[in-house]
DNA sequence: AATCAAGGAGACAGACCTGTCTACCCAGAC
DNA sequence: GTCTGGGTAGACAGGTCTGTCTCCTTGATT
């Protein structure tokens, strides 16, 4: 995660990011982000307004990248079941910290920053809605492939998502490093029922 | 979540964990938590050696209050899946406000700390690991009741604490106050089909 | 060569943090 | 009545925090 940057504002938020995510928000102090980039606080505050317009570019820059990185997992794959498969397969390569772009794995940076920050009225907390949401809105086209448009895709995409969550969740609290292959297993068998239940005969799919 | 106590031990304790959890760790001050409970500061020194030993004991509180109301749920439940449904019926008590004891949700106290608090060699973040464990057992439990001991208990148990551990996060990050109903379906699809996997018949007892 | 803008370095203000220490108060034991 | 221990109240020290401001360097442009 060497940082190579002209520019000042991007190499602030890539290193608070870092930060952030090892240390967590509140125990990172603007000095300790400006002496790791080099930069003057002078500098900072001409981009940034306060600490927490920083924090809100770091959540942003997080996001894009996450995102970015999911999207190109699924490059490779069809719609549908193998990229829902794929998409635990990478949070596996998360984990494990195969990575490189995400830096060493210490939870999800939206959940982290949305316990520091958990007032639903919080700009940072509904940034980090937004993520989770978007996230969502990738599952769920993936499960009305699986199933079609409706109701029960919902549901499943739900169920997933919780899979999701709590995978990231045994892969750092319990340490459980495995979480998301479980999770995958998990899924699959759900996707399964869920073919069962509606038109018979996807399971073959799996 | 009116405190009435004599002891300031634990007043300062039951004070510290409500701001804790509701604030954030980082974000409550020792002056806040001594303005709240009404107790001088010379006071709490000779409890606590620190604010760290402090929010030790908040976890431990935390802990106890959480699994004692747990297994309070479970006392009427035969062991097994109907223990395994009441646990996710319980979390929807909890997501909804309708446990007095656990106050306001706001996520899980033991993920937001450990977002705070996220090396691996720190205490907090041990004692945190030590709750997600016990839980885990308690799940473990119950889930070789309806499998039997072995391979097959330990992943549908797996499985299970992912769905919880999504539930809060989805609860709390998504808002989704009805993820633990939508968790409690998933796990009994779950169980389901491990039944079926394992000795078959088992599924009529869902 | 002269000018000028961007940024480095860091002093500083004012607030807040933890943790110590002193001074006082008051109820109960003797 | 007197003493004592536990508690209150809060000043204080020493540190850190955010955010502002000044002084200086440097490199590009005119």
């Amino acid at each position: 995660m060497a940082i190579q940057t002209t520019d000042k504002r991007t190499l602030l938020v890539e290193t608070a990011l870092q930060l952030f995510y090892q240390q967590g928000i509140h125990a990172v102090g603007i000095n300790e982000v400006l002496k790791a980039a080099g930069v003057a606080k002078k500098t900072l505050y001409s981009h940034f307004a306060s600490k927490e317009e920083l924090i809100a570019a770091t959540i942003e820059l997080r996001d894009r990248r996450l995102r970015g990185w999911l999207e190109f997992c699924l490059t490779e794959q069809p719609d549908g079941a193998p990229a829902i498969k794929a998409i635990f397969t990478a949070l596996d390569d998360w984990f494990n910290e195969r990575v490189e772009m995400l830096g060493p794995f210490r939870g999800c940076f939206f959940i982290n920053a949305s316990a520091e920050y958990g007032e639903a009225d919080c700009p940072i907390f509904q940034r980090c809605q937004q993520h989770k949401l978007a996230l969502r809105q990738l599952m769920l086209k993936h499960c009305e492939v699986v199933l079609g448009p409706g109701e029960e895709a919902e549901q499943l995409c739900d169920s997933l998502v919780l899979l999701k969550e709590g995978a990231i969740i045994s892969a750092h609290l319990l340490g459980d490093k495995s979480a998301a292959l479980k999770a995958r297993d998990s899924a699959q068998k759900l996707i399964g029922v869920a073919g069962l239940m509606g038109v018979s005969g996807l399971m073959g799919r799996l």
